[in-house]
DNA sequence: CTAGCTTCCTGATAGC
DNA sequence: TGCTATCAGGAAGCTA
């Protein structure tokens, strides 16, 4: 489940490989994929062209090509997407397949297909891939804690579920959402309006040092994130909260409790981050 | 505008 | 052993 450090790791191992590679052909396996324009027209309109970079905002990897047309890519669940050598074995659920010269390829593989492909023209506004309504980056100077409160402190609703609403703050999903009110110490079902100033400054801080730590700990070379971690998201190393149910808190070692909020799973320590009375 | 629910998709795991 | 049920979860789409 690449969150933002994992889509940032994933840029900054394929740029150096991808930059500068012309496309020679691209194969749609599973048209699905392809939310724009479509699977035939992605494939005419992206062979021949030219990478020139990659960059990322929010969850979204964006291949900036040099005619301006770029390739727009959420990778949401399980999506991988990987630059692999000639003669790679073909693994299940490979979607995609682009020819770059030399037998090197970009392959997207997704177990579960939730990933998506957006294609926009060099004079096209970008419209249909949410990506216009996305809110700040966490490492942003305007997010601070008085910024959180300003959009959020009026909410009625769980900070945890909050944290995941990519309109506010971009990139946070269900991992760092629970490590970040570990470290805050915040219990992750308190309502918005019931956090004070020094909570929302907590928050904003563990927001920074935790996606901050996310994109550190995530640093890879291109051999090791073929061989592991850019197909396999799950493998993250020292997580303090996320999955921890029934464990000892790290900080108390109190057992860790798990809790649903907004559908999702969440492991808090009932010491560290006590529900306000 | 917000809240709440469902959908997409497969594989791992639990329970019988 | 083999079956079914449940869970994992990002984000869009739907209704109210």
């Amino acid at each position: 489940m690449p969150e933002l450090p994992e889509v940032e790791t994933v840029k900054r191992v394929l740029a150096p490989q991808l930059a500068g590679q012309s496309i020679l052909s691209v194969t749609v396996c599973q048209p699905q994929i392809i939310a724009y324009p479509d699977a035939a027209l992605f494939s005419e309109l992206l062979t021949g062209q030219t990478i020139q970079s990659l960059s990322r905002r929010g969850k979204f990897l964006t291949l900036h090509m040099e005619s301006g047309d770029r390739v727009v890519i959420h990778l949401r669940m399980t999506g991988q997407l990987l630059v692999t050598p000639p003669d790679y074995p073909l693994e299940k659920h490979t979607h995609l397949v682009a020819e770059l010269p030399g037998g090197m390829q970009i392959r997207y593989i997704d177990v579960r297909r939730f990933g998506r492909f957006w294609l926009l023209k060099a004079d096209e506004a970008d419209t249909v891939t949410g990506q216009d309504k996305l809110g700040i980056e966490p490492l942003d100077d305007a997010l601070t804690g008085e910024f959180l409160c300003a959009r959020l402190g009026y909410r009625s609703k769980p900070i945890k579920e909050m944290l995941h609403d990519q309109t506010i703050v971009a990139g946070i999903g269900n991992i760092y959402s629970d490590e970040i009110l570990f470290e805050a110490g915040i219990y992750p079902g308190e309502k918005c309006a019931d956090l004070d100033a020094d909570g929302w400054n907590r928050l904003a801080a563990s927001i920074k040092k935790i996606i901050s730590w996310g994109i550190e700990v995530n640093q890879l070379t291109a051999d090791e994130y073929l061989a592991g971690k850019g197909k396999e998201y799950r493998n993250m190393p020292d997580l303090n909260a996320y999955g921890r149910e029934g464990q000892a808190c790290a900080r108390c070692g109190s057992a860790m409790e798990k809790l649903i909020i907004g559908g999702r799973s969440s492991c808090y320590c009932p010491k560290c981050q006590r529900k306000k009375p």
